[in-house]
DNA sequence: TGACATAACAGACAAATGTCTGTAATATGT
DNA sequence: ACATATTACAGACATTTGTCTGTTATGTCA
């Protein structure tokens, strides 16, 4: 019995499955039902299916809990990346620990193992806008251009500078005058480029 | 048979079940099953069971594509809020329409309504690690506490300033010695706090 | 060798879940 | 009043998916 205006428990049923989507665990057609106290299992198809046709949702046919947001706009699908408390010299193997922090992050054009999140330390790049306590999100990259912001390793310490080449050889610049600039020493020191700063966060809660 | 060395696949499938549960579509048994080429369902499952028992993964009985990851509970909470392109002078009717753009946060302890984002023009925050074109994140209220960060409407403009009360009047300071604080006249122009800043994110792709 | 644990297999069953056909109530426009 | 669209219901069926019982192969250890 058509009780609800038109639309209404359509948009409420929209907002439910998104939610649910955003959540991690995409609702069954029964969940559905049962969130909306709706007598018949059909009642909650109807409108995933309505929702589906409008293009506000996508699915699977068949599978269970397939439901999903279809990548219009801006939001697009969400993936958690590990927090790496500290960065651990030599690699990082963060496929194997289970990091105890995640970060949710909107997947714009990045493969699954290529990012990850740590927190900065130290004010060096202050100028840069990069302060103590900021999270830098990184894509995971051997290399890099002059000009772009890198984690690095350098020795046991992975460090955020500027990466700059210059006459032929590195620099990492920090963004503050108080600091001067690491040139990678030729002795065998371990060096290497171990991302790209593709974003930097700041709570300041 | 026990082709593997112990221990082998069962580390490549809990890798793989992380991996798609970060994804945000945890896998069935089944699919588990094909992506190994395990010639028994049960094989897969043995794997999923023995990784449940160890506390690596958590499942719910029955339910189809349950497997979620332990220390996950928390963290999943997100949320789609507003990006305002300009903010409207008067007041923030962030209709909740689905076109336009939308920024994924795990903030838990707000409600939907509560934040919203928008772009910072201007370099008058720089000292605070705010820099043009940075995307911030507003709770809505209509006070702040001398020191916080806030997004104030001045006369027609939306501006972010840090708010600071001193000697019983109110003054919005920047970041920036090149730019003046800028105290509310009492003529009767419009000024109003509209919320608190509580995040910044910066893209640098 | 024998006892034991692990890994993998085979085949089935049972529960969850998606899908289908058909009907009834309510609102809207003519 | 009538046609039509939307919303909701009822009951079933089909597929997917989780679960179970039992067996075979491989490796380890005493």
């Amino acid at each position: 019995m058509a009780y609800t205006p038109p639309g209404e428990t359509r948009r409420k049923v929209y907002e439910f499955v998104r939610e649910r989507i955003l959540n991690g665990s995409p609702p069954t057609v029964r969940e559905v039902q049962r969130a909306f106290g709706f007598r018949a299992v059909q009642s909650a198809r109807q409108h995933l299916e309505a929702l589906v046709a409008e293009g506000k949702l996508v699915k699977d046919s068949g599978k269970a809990r397939s439901h999903r947001l279809p990548e219009l706009g801006r939001v697009r699908s969400s993936r958690l990346i590990p927090m790496l408390g500290r960065v651990q010299a030599g690699e990082l193997t963060t496929a194997l620990q289970d990091p105890g922090d995640y970060l949710l992050v909107q997947k714009t054009r990045f493969d699954d193992r290529e990012l990850f999140a740590l927190t900065v330390e130290g004010e060096s790049m202050i100028r840069a806008g990069i302060l103590p306590g900021d999270t830098v999100i990184v894509r995971r990259q051997p290399a890099a251009r002059s000009g772009e912001i890198v984690v690095a390793l350098v020795g046991e310490d992975a460090t955020v500078k500027r990466y700059r080449e210059e006459n032929g050889h590195v620099e990492l610049h920090p963004e503050n005058d108080a600091f001067d600039p690491i040139v990678p020493r030729s002795d065998g020191e371990p060096f290497s480029i171990l991302g790209k700063v593709i974003e930097v966060r700041r709570s300041l809660e």
